[in-house]
DNA sequence: AGCACGCCGACT
DNA sequence: GTCGGCGTGCTC
């Protein structure tokens, strides 16, 4: 042929590990092809067409191999700007993860289609200048889609746009057909139709409706008016209305919001003013809960989008409650999107297709938001930033934090973290100087104070006799407030935590026969669980072990303490929260409402009650059992342990009413739950931090985790081993130590085992690329083995 | 993963 | 000869 070709590299999307690697292509110069664009190819020996996104265009390229031309280009626009492809390489080195883990949450949600350049009128008064405008103009009245333009056209395309004329804007338009919904309007001559037809009374409400509301979606109506389909089929067939496929945005927000401005008090306006001003590129807030945080968001939000800038504000999915979304909803109205776990593929398509045309400038959204596709981000804002839903983790291998900052370099914007009790490690990095500082100290709400917190140590309980698992000041509390007409919260640390089954006998715990878990137990169905591959058995009478009578379930489930706060207290109306409760789409929201107009007494739910319940009557708060977040094998225990405590406790007394908070444990004396009583976070920081130094812990250092997984026990242990040997091999001038290999429980009969290199945080990228090259080379003796290997960044 | 290739045994 | 069963190795 002859052509001039041009050479570019990209991965494939949907593919196997093995696979996830860049490939490069050709195509015909004279094509417009441009990073971030999807191409259809031929792959493999049978040239099967397959898809892949361009990451790189080569400059020049000489052709040692034989390199296949792509077969056609399937976008008119990249589907991925150059910033976002960029972020995804960063990631694919700093957390050593296939380009499509990598890529997976920029990419555009949903099945990817096919996207097509569209350009709409704006200025319908606009007189054309001359002949080929006039046609151009024609051109997109006729057909919006604008597509294989000459340069002229190109020009004047341009020209238009700049001077507000038309919009342009992206379409994904899906292969399978679009997605459609039945729309009904009514037509331009239905009020002389009236006029002669008879129109009886289930017509007329439909012809109200759809006057009152405009052009609406069938079903809605149906619901709506409860009625069935053929009055509108009547008014159809006698022309009055017109039914048509529509493409309907669909309607997140069923509330309408409104705004309240708040004056900034001194130490929000301080914030607010430095955040701004300051050279460097983090702030973090620390305010303590009710300190005005949020306004201080607004503000800053308000500021930057002024500038024609864009803002992300990232809360944790738990968090994502109504009040926050009514909040910026209400002051910046449709300039707001936000995104959620809750929403479906195609909700969170439209919501996407926005963020890119720009039809937004803000978004509130849980963490996978941190990539939304602004093309002039700003900001981002992280409110609860100590949120370990932020952290990188296994199924999303990416540090949200690490993630916004990075973005916020290459654009030369700013990261703000907010929270009542920062990540120690952000505090460090703040007193260090890294960051900038601000407090909030003052309660926003005139008169709200601090709740009082008392601890109530449970060994003494158990020796005064009292086998209940409320201590006896938490059930003196509770009756007080019920009698009063307050409300009250129950919180529990985890779901079913420790309820597991155990043999009084001979100590025999029940464990899942696949998982090296003990199974848990659900009254309501009498079967016990295993919570991490599904598995269900029957409940024993009897030891499986010893044959012994004697085994029950021990430990506190949200179901014992409704069960025992029903016994205590039959007249009070309880409401349990958690995750088998509060599965369906609106029910957090039901709870709110419900507790906000005083139809619960008792809530009773575990950590996502800890977060953003804005309730004034509630004016107590008992910790059921405040220690279980202490056992856990983490470096984090006791800071888990004391923002929880210290979050729910800023759940009571938010109005004028002064809360009180109980705190039940049988470690009184642990400095994560004796600072909490004042919240006292700059002296809980103090000594972590002292402690983190002298374990060598983050901030200090850096965690690298290794893992091993087989079906075989003894391959694994071996292979660990040879790696270990390897990467120490490897390492010269930096300084690691390493754990022992340690086997951590079997799911799904699959045994892993794992080891921890802790490293100063300078020589993490060194560390991670000996890792990669050593997992790289033993890549081979793996996969015979059948041996998978996994890195954690902690 | 999915597919072509090729080696080997069974069969017209 | 030659058809097909299945193990092996590669995919720009």
């Amino acid at each position: 042929m002859g052509d001039i070709m041009r050479f570019i590299k990209l991965f494939i999307q949907n593919s196997i590990s093995k696979l996830d690697i860049l490939y490069t292509y050709k195509c015909d110069e004279k094509l417009n092809i441009q990073l971030g664009m999807r191409v259809k190819i031929p792959f493999g020996r049978g040239n099967k067409p397959k898809i892949g996104i361009i990451v790189e265009i080569l400059e020049d390229f000489q052709e040692t191999f034989n390199v296949k031309e792509i077969l056609e280009i399937l976008d008119y626009e990249p589907i991925v700007n150059k910033d976002l492809i960029q972020l995804g390489f960063w990631m694919v080195e700093k957390y050593l993860v296939g380009y499509n883990q990598a890529f997976a949450p920029i990419l555009p949600p949903g099945d990817l289609k096919v996207i097509e350049k569209r350009a709409y009128i704006v200025d319908e008064s606009y007189i054309p200048k001359d002949i080929s405008e006039e046609k151009l103009l024609k051109k997109i009245i006729e057909n919006s889609l604008i597509e294989d333009l000459d340069d002229l056209e190109k020009k004047i395309i341009k020209n238009l746009s700049t001077l507000n004329i038309i919009a342009i804007k992206f379409k994904v338009v899906s292969i399978g057909g679009h997605k459609t919904q039945k729309m009904v309007k009514l037509t331009s001559n239905y009020l002389d139709i009236i006029k002669v037809k008879k129109i009886n009374l289930k017509q007329k409400q439909v012809i109200e409706y759809l006057e009152d509301l405009g052009d609406s979606v069938r079903s809605d109506i149906l619901k709506d008016l409860n009625i069935s389909d053929s009055p509108i089929k009547t008014l159809e067939k006698n022309g009055l209305v017109q039914i048509y496929d529509g493409v309907v945005e669909r309607n997140i927000f069923k509330k309408s919001f409104e705004s309240k401005i708040h004056i900034l008090n001194e130490d929000q306006e301080k914030a607010v003013k430095g955040i701004l001003s300051s050279d460097k590129r983090t702030s973090l807030i620390h305010g303590l809960t009710g300190s005005g945080k949020t306004e201080v968001y607004l503000k800053l939000t308000e500021e930057i989008i002024k500038e024609n800038g864009q803002v992300i504000i990232l809360v944790p999915e738990i968090g994502l409650t109504p009040q926050m979304i009514e909040r910026f909803k209400g002051r910046f109205k449709d300039e707001v999107s936000v995104l959620h776990s809750k929403l479906s593929m195609g909700e969170r398509f439209d919501q996407w297709q926005k963020i890119k045309n720009g039809e937004v400038k803000i978004v509130v959204g849980a963490r996978s938001a941190v990539f939304a596709p602004f093309s002039n981000l700003k900001m981002i804002i992280i409110d609860e930033e100590h949120d370990s839903s932020y952290r990188y983790h296994n199924a999303l291998r990416y540090d949200t934090k690490a993630v916004a900052e990075k973005r916020m370099i290459d654009s030369s914007g700013k990261v703000v973290l907010g929270s009542a009790t920062p990540d120690v490690i952000s505090y460090y990095k703040a007193e260090k100087g890294e960051y900038n500082l601000f407090k909030l100290e003052k309660r926003a709400v005139d008169g709200s104070k601090l709740p009082n917190v008392i601890v109530s140590d449970m060994r003494e309980e158990l020796i005064a006799g009292n086998m209940s698992i409320f201590s006896e000041k938490l059930r003196f509390l509770i009756q007080d407030r019920l009698e009063k007409d307050e409300q009250i919260i129950l919180f529990l640390n985890r779901r079913g935590f420790s309820s597991f089954v155990s043999c009084r006998s001979c100590g025999e715990v029940i464990k899942c026969d696949n998982c090296d878990i003990s199974m848990t137990y659900h009254k309501n169905m009498d079967i016990l669980r295993c919570h991490y591959c599904g598995a269900t058995k029957k409940m024993t009478k009897t030891c499986p072990s010893c044959g012994s009578k004697f085994i029950k379930q021990f430990g506190v489930g949200t179901q014992r303490v409704e069960e025992e706060t029903l016994k205590l207290f039959p007249e009070a109306r309880v409401l349990r929260m958690d995750r088998d409760t509060t599965i369906a789409k609106d029910s957090y929201e039901e709870i709110y409402d419900k507790l906000k107009n005083k139809e619960i007494d008792i809530l009773i739910g575990t950590q996502m009650l800890a977060k953003g319940l804005d309730v004034e009557n509630i004016t107590l708060v008992g910790v059921i059992a405040a220690d279980l977040s202490l056992f856990i094998s983490d470096f984090r225990a006791n800071e888990t342990t004391f923002q929880l405590l210290t979050q729910v406790s800023g759940r009571a007394g938010r109005g004028d009413i002064d809360g009180e908070v109980v705190i039940q444990t049988y470690n009184p004396e642990n400095y994560g739950i004796e600072f909490s009583k004042k919240a006292n976070y700059i002296d809980f920081y103090k000594e972590e931090i002292s402690l983190r130094k002298s374990f060598n812990y983050p901030p200090f250092a850096d965690l690298i985790s290794i893992y091993l997984s087989s079906k075989n026990s003894f391959i694994i242990d071996k292979l660990a081993n040879k790696i270990l040997f390897e990467i120490g091999k490897e390492i010269t001038n930096i300084k690691v130590e390493y754990t022992n290999i340690v086997s951590v429980p079997r799911i799904k009969n699959i045994y892993k085992n794992k080891f921890t290199l802790k490293v100063s945080p300078e020589a993490t990228e060194e560390l991670t690329s000996i890792i990669k090259r050593v997992l790289d080379n033993n890549s081979k003796l793996l996969e015979k083995n059948e041996v998978y290997s996994d890195v954690e960044f902690l």
